[in-house]
DNA sequence: CTCACCTATGCACACGATTACATATAATAT
DNA sequence: ATATTATATGTAATCGTGTGCATAGGTGAG
């Protein structure tokens, strides 16, 4: 069928041993054999076969990535990270939704597991990991991104969540609100917890108080941030300030919004986690938290890369990304 | 190091061939044995080696995809579509970006046939196809995605984007719009190309003059769109009614007219290729054409799968996906 | 009872590469 | 000239599965 090192082999008139020294640069190879293979396998058009050479060497170069969703932009860049930073160093990415589902992340890691993948970036569906342990058994690594889970120990590449609410909040408040409503994510997930924590402190050290009925929790959607928006604007007194926790809960407010900008909404100022490429133009926005979404990627890569070559110095690295303020605005 | 079949067969007091046979539901088993074979699975934690399998059946049930840009809202929702559908049938996809350079989607297909894929799904980087002939060497099946190439025959998912910009052109038209601009992408990609083609087909078809100036090609970037629209608006009589032949040059051009909303362009109206989540709240569009992106990834992949189970009928087929027209608008 | 046949399982090789070990040749030292 | 070492290459085992062929035992027909 196709073509295999032996039968460059027998076209260089040597051992197959010597034309795999050969692919894979052995020293010892002299100059005149290793370019008299090198043409064979140019003129055969011998391609290395990956599957063999992985069941042998018991790498395969290729490392799986799951995120909660595949058509999210946020979940894509972090993506993007990890795929420039591998690649680099000869790395392919399989990537796997969980749909945002525990039990099918976990499908997911028994798979990739199957697939001999040298190594895991997760971003967890849940704070909950207990079924994560299974892969300190295969002895298979993995780092988390963006989220942390609880009951597992490893790396983990994440920003500084609470800092980044904090900010945003002590920067309306400087600006002269007092009331400043609150949209957040599920609970569960880590990084809903840690901007919300955030929220609570910038307001606790401005010695404001706590107005609970303008804290809202939903998740990370597009719809869940327009009917959290309607909830709060429906009120007889609504918060002229709303900080929101994520990029698509943003844009479902802002959507909201958007269509009752005649009636109730026309000078409601928002402060958002997440600064997208669109984030600068949908109305209503003052200020925004950027994350580094690809550089979480690529750190993520990076420690992982590490513990595949055995380097576990240092572990568990949990590597906080600082986030920065963006006030610009059109 | 880790279970084999081996551990297995030990374990269950049978041949490696039995276990091998259990695994792979093999009729001539008997239940006993199948049993005791599969608790002993259980017990000892047994995982196959995919690696293992992959080299015997010459099977890797992994497919490559290939898209310009992986942190591309309209790339990773095709991406969905084809990693929901091959999920479904035991696949994994390894997703590379060719970073929109025809040099490197040529070593993503050559890391990928080597890593023994059993097929591809390539959104191309330009029009011009000649480097995926080497894969018909390699006997691998291709399906494009979105975009088609010049010199190279193989099954195809589109969308009519003719007729996408048809329809939203005459939308306008019937609008009463007699001045329409058009800002495009690079003629190199199919797409820009049958975009432009619609546009020119309803100008002509509603007997409108073609006007050249008020034309404008760059491509598919938020920069681009935002640098031509600020070419068409600075003109001493700049058109009222702009097509935009997708969603990020879409972005682009609605960043310009937000910066400038006092000054040059209050009352601009913008068709757009493209529906993504946001646009129905992005300022000054009125239409959009919806693409079925998941459907393209999804078809795409049933295709191949067609293909890698040696299914050859209708080769090479050519699927056009109908869009949408897209008034609804806040 | 014998023969044919079916079922369930084992044996052993193959897939295509890597690599420890052996060996042949050349180079250098004594 | 011989011994020693360095260099370059070949031999053969191995990675974990799948599968063609062989075989042992069981069943039914004549």
């Amino acid at each position: 069928m196709s073509i295999t090192v032996k039968d460059v082999a027998k076209a260089a008139g040597v051992s197959a041993a010597t034309v795999s020294r050969v692919i894979n640069n052995d020293p010892r190879i002299s100059e005149k054999t290793a370019k008299k293979v090198n043409d064979c396998i140019q003129e055969l058009g011998y391609k290395i076969n990956n599957v063999a050479r992985s069941l042998k060497t018991n790498k395969t170069r290729t490392i799986g990535f799951i995120a909660p969703e595949i058509a999210n932009d946020f979940f894509m860049n972090v993506a993007k990270g990890v795929e420039d930073e591998l690649r680099k160093h000869g790395y392919s990415v399989i990537v796997c939704s969980s749909n945002e589902s525990s039990t099918e992340e976990n499908n997911r890691i028994q798979l990739l597991s199957e697939k001999c993948v040298d190594g895991l970036i997760i971003i967890p569906a849940s704070g909950e990991g207990k079924h994560f342990n299974q892969l300190k058994e295969v002895n298979i690594p993995v780092v988390l991104a963006d989220r942390l889970v609880a009951n597992f120990e490893t790396d983990a590449v994440l920003v500084d969540n609470i800092n980044g609410s904090y900010t945003a909040v002590e920067h309306l408040i400087n600006s002269g609100c007092r009331r400043i409503g609150f949209i957040g994510g599920d609970m569960n997930v880590t990084t809903a917890r840690e901007r919300y924590e955030g929220y609570r402190r910038a307001l606790s050290d401005y010695c404001i108080p706590i107005e609970e009925s303008i804290i809202k929790f939903g998740n990370y959607h597009v719809q869940s941030g327009y009917e959290l928006m309607k909830e709060l604007m429906e009120y007889p007194d609504p918060p002229q300030n709303v900080f929101i926790s994520n990029y698509f809960m943003h844009v479902g407010a802002t959507k909201f919004l958007m269509e009752h900008r005649d009636t109730i909404a026309s000078n409601v100022s928002i402060a958002s986690f997440d600064d997208m490429e669109i984030s600068s133009i949908l109305g209503f926005c003052s200020v925004r938290i950027r994350q580094p979404m690809i550089e979480i990627g690529s750190k993520a890569a990076q420690i992982l890369l590490k513990r595949i070559s055995h380097d576990y110095s240092n572990f568990p690295q949990i590597l906080r990304l600082k986030t920065e303020l963006i006030t610009k605005d059109y």
